[in-house]
DNA sequence: ACGACCGTCCTATCGGTCTAGGACGGTAGG
DNA sequence: CCTACCGTCCTAGACCGATAGGACGGTCGT
């Protein structure tokens, strides 16, 4: 799982946990019933405080995507896929219509801006058969 | 100008009055030469702190946008049309780019996008016409 | 000269978030 | 049973940005 945090980013450690354990939940790279990395091991990964993966799994079992189990583990719940999957298409819409209107408001050509899709499609081709065997392999 | 400011935003409201005098300066409703609001009166119309305004004005002359003079006001420079859309081309441009990767990796379709930067600049032409109204009329 | 307005600066305080470190009880395998 | 690991909670502190309020000197029209 992607566990970068860029602690200059303006959105906060916590809140780029959750989004990171969605997209990997989205992209099935974690399924219902499996178990999420404890809070003390993804907090060494991550390098944040033990403290901030909690509330990131709050959040995530507040959002219906999992759900943790005292002494035993954050499982991911069986509507966990879903739930991810449609938050992503709600929240990236949403900012990408905000960016779109940005840049066109900014005096950006209709067509760079198509161009710009086309690439991110084409690199998102490239990456999607690395998350697929990982996939494959667990 | 457009001086609302969202407190609950992640992006700081200093900043937020940053981007809202550039696109001011870029879309040629304040020209070189022209004041920009008073401190006090641009805080108390955005309901922000003063200070928060200061901060605001001193990037904005740190960009070289803009310079203040002392006890008299804050004015936009020769440069100022220019930095400011330069500034915003780059800087909507990342953000798109961005946004787009996001909302492809989520699995959104490449015409829903398409059809989102249409409706945007559909949106930028019928507001575009009361930007030209207030500037010819300044 | 005077008064209104201006930008600037200063100190103190508050709120939110992350960090730090420790403690508790539950779970599960040997 | 016992040990290791787990989630959870707690207190305390640091940090950053915005807020609050006051003070200073410069500018400009009258």
């Amino acid at each position: 799982m992607n566990v970068r945090v860029d602690p200059h980013s303006l959105v906060p450690p916590s809140q780029q946990l959750v989004a990171a354990v969605l997209d990997a939940i989205a992209a099935g790279e974690l399924a219902p019933g499996d178990k999420l990395p404890s809070v003390r091991g993804l907090a060494g990964e991550a390098l944040v405080n033990p403290n901030t993966v909690i509330k990131a799994y709050r959040d995530l079992e507040h959002l219906g995507a999992t759900e943790g189990r005292n002494g035993s583990g954050v499982y991911v719940t069986a509507a966990g896929p879903d739930v991810a999957k449609a938050l992503r298409l709600a929240e990236t819409l949403a900012t990408f219509q905000q960016a779109a209107a940005a840049a066109v408001r900014a005096g950006h050509d209709e067509q760079v801006l198509r161009a710009a899709i086309t690439q991110a499609r084409g690199a998102r081709e490239l990456g999607q058969g690395e998350a697929g065997k990982q996939r494959s392999k667990a």
